[in-house]
DNA sequence: TCTGGGGTCCTAGGACCC
DNA sequence: TCTGGGGTCCTAGGACCC
């Protein structure tokens, strides 16, 4: 989906279309307040004037998506609110609604699994489609099938989509990216020199920040430049199993089928204080917030359907090095007090002295809550002496 | 003025078992 | 008396993705 985030706002705010928008930001909900002066005016009519300044941003949040007017400025996804404040002021900010955006995704993916079945989940706004037994999958070399799940999404929802054809996941991925935005790009196998080689390696699918950084250094700059490479080389460089899959990328080769169904493997909640804590001083608010998080794990756990294993907590630090513990309980739970009980003993095997930018709890090693071997006894015996505060417990 | 939240997968060492 | 070899599970960290 193009811009996904900040196209479901659109459409709320037609007035915004053509101007620099972010979306993105933690609580700081400034939209609310201002938006609250115009009670009884329809949303659409909201004077532009009314919406909160990228310059006024105040908070720790992150871009999820900028609009494409937005980004002619430098702003992108999961750049810093003040670093893009810094770029492009005068854009205006809107909060994530989450909501909002998983009813469009749930209705866009319908859109695309009435015309072709087989869909694999791969987040919030994408997906990978098997055209390959879909009657007119192969005509045109998709293009067809592209263009009617394109307008079949536009008119259940006002929104536009770019769309790869192409060979495996791997290219398709890459070539989805070509004709942004409501783009559709077909590649096929005898393309891969001209039209993947020329492409920087961060392209790939799979190849990040670290990896680049890494074959920079080793003056690869271009898929290509990794495709002259041999298999023996790369391996030697990046490892046995990334090395081979690196090699394989740069060629194009990629037979990963498209999965529709999976089950996940944990579940979690974390937050990013306004402010760093430290463990003694604010013992109290840290302590309402681990419960907390306890609490929304065992929530989803729940409404989901799901019990988990192995209980995990995440801190992270004032210089954004980052700590995890976990525990493998005996047996599956969902329950939020053992959760919390279990994350507390984990909390007093790391460093609490430096002051923590973030705390999470994760829950693991899921299995789906009617097909345990036995229903978790609910008052599960964890030892006495272990059930002792912790540190952000009690006092 | 740094850097969200929710995930998956991989690696590597150690425990433990046969 | 000098250290096998394979397998699985647990734990911690890290890369990467949307």
């Amino acid at each position: 989906m193009d811009a996904f985030f900040a196209s479901v706002e659109l459409l709320r705010y037609p007035q915004l279309k053509g101007l620099p928008v972010v979306i993105g930001g933690g609580r700081r909900r400034v939209d609310e307040q201002v938006l609250q002066r115009y009670p009884d005016v329809p949303l659409s009519r909201i004077p532009v004037e009314a919406f909160p300044l990228l310059k006024d941003y105040v908070g720790r949040g992150v871009i999820t998506t900028a609009t494409y007017p937005a980004r002619q400025f430098g702003v992108g996804s999961a750049m810093g609110m003040m670093k893009a404040a810094k770029l492009c002021p005068q854009a205006i900010v809107l909060p994530v609604d989450f909501e909002e955006v998983r009813r469009f995704s749930r209705t866009f993916k319908g859109v695309i699994r009435d015309i072709a079945p087989l869909v694999e989940d791969r987040g919030i706004d994408e997906v990978y489609i098997d055209f390959t037994e879909v009657p007119g999958g192969q005509r045109d070399g998709g293009r067809v099938l592209a263009r009617l799940i394109q307008k079949s999404i536009h008119e259940a929802t006002g929104l536009t989509c770019s769309i790869g054809v192409a060979p495996n996941k791997l290219i398709a991925k890459m070539a989805s990216e070509f004709n942004k935005p409501n783009g559709i790009s077909i590649v096929y196998p005898e393309d891969v020199q001209t039209r993947i080689w020329p492409l920087p390696v961060r392209k790939i699918n799979g190849i990040g920040p670290k990896s680049e950084a890494k074959l920079h250094r080793l003056h690869l700059h271009t898929i290509g430049d990794i495709a002259a490479q041999s298999r023996e080389w790369l391996v030697d460089n990046f490892g046995q199993a990334y090395g081979h899959w690196m090699h394989d990328a740069a060629w194009g080769r990629d037979d990963r089928p498209v999965v529709t169904e999976s089950e996940p493997v944990s579940m979690s909640r974390e937050t990013t204080f306004d402010r760093d804590l430290h463990a003694v001083r604010d013992r109290a608010e840290l302590g309402a917030i681990f419960t907390d998080l306890c609490t929304r794990v065992a929530e989803d756990l729940r409404r989901k359907g799901y019990v988990g294993k192995t209980i995990g907590i995440k801190l992270r630090y004032d210089d954004f090095r980052t700590a995890t513990r976990d525990h493998t309980l005996d047996h599956f739970t969902d329950d939020p007090a053992l959760i919390r009980r279990t994350a507390g003993q984990c909390l007093k095997r790391v460093d609490l002295a430096p002051r923590l930018r973030l705390l999470g709890v994760r829950v693991g090693k899921l299995a789906r809550a009617g097909e345990v071997p036995q229903a978790a006894p609910p008052a599960a015996p964890l030892q006495v002496a272990e059930h002792t505060p912790d540190l952000f417990q009690g006092g």
